[in-house]
DNA sequence: CCTTTTGAATACCGTTACAATATTCATATA
DNA sequence: TATATGAATATTGTAACGGTATTCAAAAGG
């Protein structure tokens, strides 16, 4: 075969790379901008890219997602991430990120839920405080490691639970508390895992 | 005088635009960004020339997209008071308190709320840790020891207000950070109010 | 007939180039 | 002395360019 005839390919419709396929998935434009910005609107570009995915990985495996509440009530309001919004602060533009319903994002099972204000500053640390809301889910296991709401002899406290092979604590996230021994589970009762906690100033 | 001879100027040194006297004040650069944030970024640069926004200004143009819900129906989850709570309890039994919906709970005034997810430990005493959801109100008054989002020369922040005859702070609460002094109503934007924050576990 | 290779076709992207303005200021003119 | 002029230089939005990346169907090879 001559060289001339060695051919692949050639004319044919349909060829050529699909649109949309660039690194923006949509259509681009050179602006002009001052040197010191470039930086950061270069980063927040990523950060929008980057957020969008997480946003929706993080609805999807957490089950939060925007499927299912026909009956239930159904209050979203805008979620902005403070990363993304941080440079560009125009609530007017889409930097909104989702919406999320309160209920839905704080309340997992909602037979096996319950909310419990606390009493005491033992929990400082993970950021419970006196007044608080907690947001306690009675179908976690409560495992080491996890904050849960104990009722040790009929006192109930908040603290983290210790398993070790020393033995099962219930340590407090503030200094001026000893964490406290359980020497039999007998003496514990878990009521829940605590999965969230509500200040209101 | 010819008309070959009629002229002014001419070669000279000095002349010429002055470096610095555009619109940015300093060099610019060309960059590609994605159609849909064109407008966004210029928005940004817009408002970072003259960053002279009030509050009042804010709630103008901010043109929240707030998705309504469509009915208020609610999520009841029961609600214990710590010490009511201290005997031994079921969810479903009387020690139940009341019953609590935490959209109505969190959120007063549903068209000017929005969450904000939290970056820093600015704010660790106050119980604001970073990852934690705020809740928003636009509508409350920023006032003297109020926590509030607030936009620094377009930088985010979480921080107390304090709005003395001394003048105006935001304070941080967390004591490896100082208060910031805001010279000017013009540097300062007030997103709006923190009612509440919201920390998972 | 099925799989792999190939290269034309097309989109994308960072940068430069360019033409139209805008600004400045020493000089010519009144 | 005050004003008008226009060369000199900066700025700015957009077009253009060259280099890459991607896609697809025809050609080549099993």
């Amino acid at each position: 075969m001559r060289d001339d005839e060695k051919k692949h390919g050639g004319a044919r419709i349909g060829a050529g790379r699909k649109k949309g396929s660039g690194k923006f998935g949509e259509p681009t434009k050179v602006i002009r901008v001052p040197e010191s910005k470039v930086e950061p609107i270069q980063n927040w570009l990523e950060r929008q890219k980057r957020s969008k995915q997480n946003w929706a990985g993080l609805l999807e495996n957490s089950g939060f997602a925007v499927h299912q509440p026909a009956n239930d009530s159904y209050v979203s309001l805008p979620l902005f991430s403070h990363k993304v919004v941080a440079g560009f602060p125009s609530p007017a533009d889409d930097y909104i990120e989702t919406t999320l319903d309160l209920n839905e994002k704080l309340v997992r099972n909602k037979e096996a839920t319950f909310l419990l204000v606390v009493e005491g500053d033992s929990m400082q640390k993970a950021g419970i405080q006196d007044g608080d809301i907690l947001v306690v889910d009675r179908s976690i296991e409560p495992t080491d490691g996890k904050i849960v709401i104990a009722a040790l002899d009929g006192e109930l406290t908040v603290k983290r639970l210790s398993v070790k092979s020393t033995g099962t604590w219930l340590v407090p996230e503030n200094d001026n508390y000893p964490p406290i021994p359980v020497r039999e589970e007998a003496d514990m009762v878990i009521w829940g895992v605590v999965t969230a906690t509500i200040s209101q100033f």
